[in-house]
DNA sequence: TATCAAATGAAATTTAATATCACTACCTGC
DNA sequence: GCAGGTAGTGATATTAAATTTCATTTGATA
């Protein structure tokens, strides 16, 4: 899915909303598709400032949330103080497995894990409309190896 | 596993760390005990003050982190603002769905879920400690249901 | 272009969690 | 049992993520 088209999604999302579609909006969305990985809030708006000093904490906080609500990030915690997000174009769906030590994440996707989750679900009637899986642990590198006496 | 066996474990823990088992300790990891289902700290601390008025915020804090090291309360977060804690003793292992409407919890245990988790941590030579499965969506009572028309 | 509610940004506030520090009490050795 | 050192406690202050407030600005519509 090209960027252009990702913007007018969100520009459409806005409007279908009855909000309105701003220079800042557009501009946080952005920087968000062009980070990678599992970006802070903070991280993001560090990263903004560069182009754009003039956009506020505030209005990063309230936009991440509405790029959430639009369906076109996850959020994530890690286990961490700070909240996490992840853009979901372009990516397709996938849990973490988080180092304790080096604090490396992994991703991995199993749709049998997926499968069994919706098997679930529905032995409880529930409707699932996320979830996560976060495996903490250690890295092939942090965690110990075999002795080589 | 006897409340007084727990008590015993604890302390035992405590000792071998070269810590100190104090009064206060063990008053809290009793209250925790008692507690059922996933309390925050501050809902221990409010139990506690019945019996025990001394004890202050951060002692609940500090020894809640110190049942969690000694294995006996697993940190669950359920995408609130609190953390809660769930203990392990007499507890099995299981998951959570949590209703984002009635904020119900409901606890399953997949050991399907579970053995593909190793099997996913032994392709990346990850060494699993703990993991954490959270499904959210709508439970069967406030999900919709379908129209009688 | 005028209107006006929604959005913004700076600052204040909230709140969970942690840090500080003077005082207390647990433990060890005598 | 008693004393000494020292980890633990509790009141308070602090931190830090996230939210709220509110005067001002700006986007959408007519
Ligand atoms: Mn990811
Ligand atoms: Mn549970
Ligand atoms: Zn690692
Ligand atoms: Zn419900």
């Amino acid at each position: 899915m090209e960027i252009r088209e990702i913007l007018e999604a969100f520009r459409q999302y806005i409007k279908d909303k009855g909000l309105r579609y701003t220079k800042q909006r557009e501009a946080i969305l952005k920087a968000f598709l062009r980070a990678d990985g599992h970006v802070t809030v903070e991280e993001l708006y560090m990263q903004l400032r560069k182009k754009h000093p003039g956009i506020g904490f505030s209005t990063v906080y309230r936009t991440i949330k509405l790029i959430e609500d639009a369906g076109l990030a996850t959020r994530l915690s890690f286990d961490e103080r700070a909240e996490r997000f992840e853009k979901t174009v372009g990516t397709d769906h996938h849990d973490h497995m988080v180092c304790i030590r080096c604090r490396r994440v992994i991703e991995f996707e199993s749709p049998r894990i997926e499968r069994l989750q919706t098997e679930v679900a529905d032995k409880y009637r529930f409707q699932i409309l996320s979830h996560r899986l976060e495996i903490f642990g250690l890295c092939n590198i942090c965690r110990p190896h075999k002795s080589l006496v």
